[in-house]
DNA sequence: AAATATACTACTATATTAGTAGGAATTAAA
DNA sequence: TTTAATTCCTACTAATATAGTAGTATATTT
């Protein structure tokens, strides 16, 4: 399972998306009641992500967040690493958080990491493919597609 | 990331599928020494797995735990859930972990739901097609690559 | 100078996971 | 029938990670 604070990140810049056109900073308590998301663990959350070089932040009465890069050009695979979300479902298959298994004396043979192995790569599949504009448009065509069954009754 | 208790029940699985042919019970302290699982937590993990018909068991000095059904009838994805692994990387789509995010008033029209439910649908369809037979035949693939490669040197 | 925002450090509270302790019940064999 | 070896079961404990908060410093605009 992703971590809240990974999930909290990827609303907080879809809800930098969504306004990029305009490219001015969207305040932190903005964000927060927009996603709800708690304010002061959200503060926590957009500092790291601006550490990271996902966004840049302006201080004081006008300030706020802005996305450095373009929506497109931010996949979700990149956020949930950067905010500590593993992908992997066993530490012996993951690229950021690996352990071996004490237990495998040659993990090149192990049967299981096999699997676990061909499960990270097709969800990596997906989410390195996925930006935040992807998942834009996937929440206009499904809220499209709903509209459209309301009319139907 | 699946809980060490469910990486050590499938290695427990494994272990007796390995012997599968005999059929007679392993007892607990064996499968503990061979997949170094810490013994009293196996215990625990065993009776888990019997409790919910995976393995049965049979008590007193040649005693120990067999396989109820065939390696080839046990799916992984079964393991995982029984275990209470989670396979979705959030709550909002998982089957048996299931719960709403307070902020979405709608779910059907989140985009990011939309692009969780594919990776979950990725990863369960592979780990519903593979066996415990299934991992231990890549086993045996994996380490007939390995000599094979060992030899050319 | 006042108001309002982010920056940053240092906590705390809670939940989950991992693992242990100890003894009861069962079985087989001496 | 006693003994030894096993599973069965309840109830703990310890460690760790996550989620979230408090308080203050720093920067910017008006």
């Amino acid at each position: 399972m992703l971590q809240k604070k990974t999930k909290y990140a990827i609303k907080a810049l879809l809800a930098l998306a969504r306004e990029y056109k305009e490219n001015k900073p969207m305040k932190i308590s903005v964000i927060a009641e927009k996603e709800a998301i708690p304010r002061k663990f959200l503060e926590a959350i957009m500092l790291e992500l601006r550490h990271h070089g996902l966004v840049g932040s302006k201080m004081g009465s006008t300030g706020g967040y802005y996305l450095i890069k373009h929506p497109e050009e931010i996949m979700l695979s990149n956020v949930i690493r950067l905010t500590g979300g593993p992908i992997a479902l066993l530490p012996c298959v993951s690229l950021n958080f690996y352990e071996p298994c004490i237990e495998c004396l040659n993990e090149e043979i192990c049967g299981l990491r096999n699997v676990i192995l061909e499960v990270r790569e097709a969800s990596i599949k997906i989410l390195s493919k996925t930006s935040l504009k992807d998942i834009l448009f996937r929440e206009n065509k499904l809220s499209k597609k709903t509209k459209a069954l309301k009319t139907m009754k």
